[in-house]
DNA sequence: CGGGGAGGTGAGAGCGCTCTCCGGCACCAC
DNA sequence: GTGGTGCCGGAGAGCGCTCTCACCTCCCCG
């Protein structure tokens, strides 16, 4: 079918601009020092040729890839279930799209998925990494400083002791939960019950910090554990009612979970928000806008999570790259950072 | 920081081994015709090195990248709002881990990310190509053709014309429309209403088309435009029981439609299924379990389409490579292939 | 016991690019 | 005129790998 034509190379180029390949590579790489007389027969050349620079020759002398791999641990129902993780995508596309890089995408499932990725990253195919870890004990994280690669992690990483210089972006989980707190008792509510997430997940344990922030004589009667669906919602809520009737707040970790506290409250025959008001996290639309009623959320800039890790990767090869010692310690690459929730009224609280 | 310690090269697991390049080679390689004794020998110096394969190099003279990229147009809603993506992205990926493959992804938005994306693939970065092209005028399908790269389509091409050799994957929306209007029809239900999706998608026309097959009386009063969106089920859903107050059966393109559909139907006094039955389509978890009732439709396997779309490819690619036209012939690439849809019966219908 | 395989192994020529030299040339000052 | 000073541009050496050949053992058969 289509005969795949023997692409032009430099020295095609270069023979039929009449000059050498070095000045064609010259002027390819937008290298100055080139007259422009001759850069502009070079630029007609490369035109009329077609000619498109082969990458893996290129980065076989400049250890270059201009590539980065996006790591993400596919089992991670929150990984997949939620338009999340093509959001964190697109912001991370974009910026690197604007920087002329590739992303490579790698899906993880399993052990020998694990090895698989280490042995890719330790390869040296790509110039850094963006790694989501979302567990406590994902052995991602361990696997990509072994295979000394440059990473920015989506997702503060568990075992975050605030000394080693891990690099990563999350969303301000426990000043988001404040806020919803903080709004609940804004509007009276005095008996708020708290429905987590999965705790081993660090955004789960950070919202249930940012709760318990504001409501350290919350007892345990009034916290349930979840698991970030509705159904766990749904189960928590039942339970929580039953211990403590007279809830009249629920802040639940995720709005798959709210949607599910929702159902069983109006199954009990509370009204919310009168009887009990509810507010959820993440602002995840599909579910968010539609409940009955919508909900009240905490909403986290998804997009913008992955642009950042993406331009904090990028910044961080260019000073590697340029050698660049002093302004590594001018301008030390941040630890951490985290980005700002903010609270999106609808009706439910 | 970590100080990208230099790669063993092929040359010094030769030293190591006490062999020539060529035998490591070929034992990295898995290829036979090096005596056990020799191999077992380059292994271990392979292991104690670290030696891991320099993919820029290989590829530079075999002219194989081992990468596939991932076209996907990003401001298409559906693309994003929906599991969708991510589910075919996680079969794509597996199918491609299975034959070693990389995943490059691509999304695009506007014009100047076209010409990007028809560069890098016109570049020879990669084998091949899986596109999503999803409307009737979507620049893509015409760019990859330019480009001359191996590539399956996910959806339809609005253009396919039956002739052109075109390859491409895609579910059943057709026969997944008939079966919802039979399941309708199953249960006594004579005024069917269908709300469409938007018509300039194939996947939308599609099960328009399946609707009409088996309600090729039903007026137009009876189908009302919608655009895959609750939105646009709400309205599409008041103008139907507007015009035609008696309707018994909605088929709505999606679940996205017939949530807002249902919503309006309870707004409107009519209960479901008793008065109105309603069955959608996609079976996107979230919502379709969780509408009130809870959702019947037509579900399709997203993630095999997308482990058919990278499977179709690679075998593609290994025909070209082996160079082997007899089997090109014998087993000619199919220009489309369809996966069946089944219709999952929960309380709506 | 010698010749002809057959099966292993190594040498070496690139793949297409970048980058370091180094030579050439124009221009200035003396 | 001569020597210096830049700036351009070209030559050439690889980057790490694959792959074709040629060579070199052995082994088998006549």
């Amino acid at each position: 079918m289509t005969e795949t034509a023997p692409r032009p190379t430099l020295e095609a180029v270069a023979e039929r601009a009449g000059v050498s390949r070095a000045t064609v590579s010259r002027v390819v790489n937008g290298a100055h020092g080139v007259r422009e007389a001759l850069a502009e027969r070079v630029r007609r050349a490369v035109e009329e040729l077609g000619y498109v620079p082969n990458q893996a020759a290129r980065s076989l002398v400049t250890k270059r890839h201009d590539a980065v791999a996006v790591v993400a641990a596919e089992p991670e129902s929150r990984v997949f279930a939620d338009p999340f993780f093509a959001q964190q995508l697109r912001g991370i596309s974009k910026e690197l799209t604007a920087h002329d890089n590739q992303l490579v995408l790698l899906l993880t499932e399993g052990r020998e998925d694990h090895a698989r990725v280490g042995r890719y990253l330790a390869g040296g195919h790509v110039d850094g990494a963006l790694v989501f870890s979302l567990h406590l004990d994902d052995p991602l994280p361990g696997l990509v400083r072994r295979a000394g690669v440059p990473t920015v992690f989506g997702g503060r990483p568990g075992w975050d002791d605030g000394r080693d210089g891990v690099v990563y972006v999350d969303s301000d989980n426990r000043g988001g939960a404040r806020a919803a707190v903080r709004h609940l008792t804004g509007l009276g509510r005095t008996r708020i019950a708290h429905i987590t997430g999965p705790l081993d997940q660090t955004s789960a344990a950070d919202r249930l910090a940012g709760f318990r922030d504001l409501r350290a004589d919350a007892g345990p009667g009034l916290i349930e554990r979840g698991d970030f669906t509705s159904g766990g919602g749904e189960r928590a809520m039942r339970e929580l009612l039953d211990r403590c009737p007279g809830l009249d707040a629920v802040f639940a970790a995720n709005d798959l979970t709210a949607a599910g506290a929702l159902r069983v409250l109006r199954e009990r025959g509370r009204r919310v928000p009168d009887d009990v008001a509810v507010v959820g996290f993440d602002d995840m639309l599909p579910v968010a806008e539609q409940t009955d009623p919508p909900l009240t959320t905490i909403r986290q800039d998804i997009e913008e999570m992955g642009r950042l890790m993406a331009r904090l990767l990028l910044r961080g090869l260019d000073r590697r790259a340029s050698g660049d010692e002093t302004s590594a310690i001018a301008a030390p690459a941040p630890s951490g950072v985290v980005l700002p929730t903010t609270l999106v009224r609808r009706a439910s609280a």
